[in-house]
DNA sequence: TATGAATGAGCCTTCATTCAT
DNA sequence: CATGAATGAAGGCTCATTCAT
């Protein structure tokens, strides 16, 4: 697992291109030579383009699907009558360790996140997002979010979306740990006004 | 600003092709071919391939920017006392507008969200945001919400992110609405609840 | 089915080096540069290297094809009884057909026979003897001749190849017809010295 | 001529690849790396990829060849009127030596005739075939034989490649004899045949 | 002897663009 | 207005070979 010198300046070299340009409008010959070498030099490493972005990439990539595993079978541990109720308590808990990998892992999420149409990743978030609708609606039946099911799925996909930007533009872990607050605070107070206001609702259609 | 029929059918294998497969993958040799045409009549009415692409996006890009502008301008008439309260209300009175307009251009609308990359328009909802942003801090100081910086801009953005996208998605005008009113109960009682807790805390601070 | 001038000078060097050293080994580089081109011209004609191949060679392959499709369905109206015995009539009397039709398009029948690596004619050859041995065995039994099966597969695949390299090699149409008919004695008149020897030593059993 | 256990493995991964896929489409890379070294190591002993190819084959290349010289050694020690006569019972007496020979040496025959593409062997049959062909127009004149000077170079050719083809076909040194002496027969006899009808026809003109 | 890193020329293919007609 | 031919640069990739260690 050693990582040669030249593999080194290969990757800062891809990082960089990759990151400003995005993976299919960077020229592998260019990254390669702006790393000092030519393309022979190169496919003694990687045997194509792709694998090198996946090498870029993979270690954060699944540690992010971990993450996510590990949240769901927390998850689902809960007994079935407070799932839903705890699900927010246990994203709270769970959230400030992916904001941790994120932000030790900025370039990479950055890459994984904005940088990857072309490659096997470039649907990375959506197929994370559609995974992790699935488990909750199939977890809660969602029925007492009085929510149009479009706008319940826009709104988890960015809550992710939030999570992932937040990660990458804070400087501090500091600041986005309290951004990251900020945010759920809204998300979460923004549900129990819903709640709230459907209540009333009901109760006046009763009366 | 007559359009001749070429052009038209241009236009419309131009858009087939821009969205199923993004500015910058789409050949233009193909997509001329798929009018009816060749590539020499195309370069008559265009002189290279993205101004093909400010073509098809030009109108519905400007109407977004005036809707902006417009907003601001409604805003900036505020008494500067009111101004952050009376933001929201803004809002909510203007965004059916602009849902409306995005749902009238939604292909223009995905094009340019979506199919941008490569094209001037690449950073086009983020240059909107900056200036949104720019305008509100401006204008407000944001001195009450008690928002990380980062978190509130993150939150305008994608607010916006969250509008164009329901437009997109959305099949009819009536459930775009609704999740818009939707989406917009969830962000606005979140910042109420967000404010009720400061005010909270700041309280238990004084005792 | 107009031919351009650009195209028969790319032809035509086609031509020259896949016979001098082959599909595999001859640049498509070189081939559309000696014609005076560069490489996007070519691609304005033909979609790949593999597609010139077989503009130059498809209409004799073709025919040949259709020469042993008629050749096997005059075989196949003979009567049962004397399929054996009138097979090699028919032969003889088909053979200079084909011979001639090679002598027309020599070649082509050279681009097939020796230069087609590396394309999907590369067993064309080897192609058509397979069918033709599937339609000889079926069609006659083979029993009467006393050949190991082996040598008999051999024999008509040189009997085959050798038609090819006649056409191939010789210079007139009046030598290659020789030339066959010379060959054609050689295989039959070897063929009926077996039979007879055959006939002699089963005589020479029974005594 | 000690042979290193390197070498050997190496030769061995050679035959493989170049059995499989020929000379060219044969990567070096991969022959090494799959005999369990790298390139560094096959320059120490071969200086290019053609001189593997060479080592693989010049024995039984050179076996060949010496074979050949022989049996005209021994032709032209027949008296000069018996050289045509006799020429045929020498074959028949020296085949079983030849085919002997190729069947112990079935891949490098094989690599001869068919995988040496893009090396120094790619026309060994060919040449082979040149000067066998000189020897014989030479020592007999050939004028009693009544076949055109092409048909009679194509048969002779075609019964050295015969031989060769059924050596790698067959599976045992027994079946490839009998081919070879049913393969015999067929061609002796078609001669025989060939003479008869013309000496018929002489006759006929006589009279 | 063997490694492993690196080269450089070559391959086929794609594409936006130009231009004479 | 439209065609069709042609360009030239760029792209990803393969390979035999070299060379310091």
């Amino acid at each position: 697992m050693e990582i040669s010198d030249t593999l080194m300046k290969i990757h800062a070299s891809a990082k960089n291109h990759f990151m400003a340009n995005g993976y299919e409008r960077s020229s592998l010959r260019k990254i390669v030579s702006d790393a000092g070498f030519t393309l022979g030099a190169f496919y003694g490493y990687y045997s194509s383009k792709e694998e090198l972005f996946h090498a870029l990439v993979e270690e954060t990539a699944s540690g992010i699907l971990t993450f996510l595993k590990e949240t769901a079978a927390t998850m689902n541990a809960l007994p079935d009558d407070l799932k839903l109720q705890q699900m927010n308590d246990v994203f709270s808990a769970r959230m400030p360790l992916l904001v941790d990998f994120l932000f030790q892992h900025r370039d990479e999420t950055y890459l994984l996140l904005r940088c990857s149409d072309g490659t096997r990743y470039e649907n990375f978030l959506a197929g994370m997002m559609e995974e992790d609708l699935r488990f909750m609606a199939q977890a809660a039946g969602m029925k007492e979010l009085p929510l149009q099911p479009l706008a319940q799925k826009l709104l988890v996909e960015n809550y992710f979306s939030l999570l992932g930007q937040a990660a990458l533009e804070g400087t501090t872990r500091e600041e986005i740990m309290k951004t990251m607050q900020d945010i759920q605070s809204v998300f979460t107070g923004g549900m129990v006004n819903l709640l709230q206001r459907n209540n009333r609702m009901e109760r006046e259609k009763q009366e």
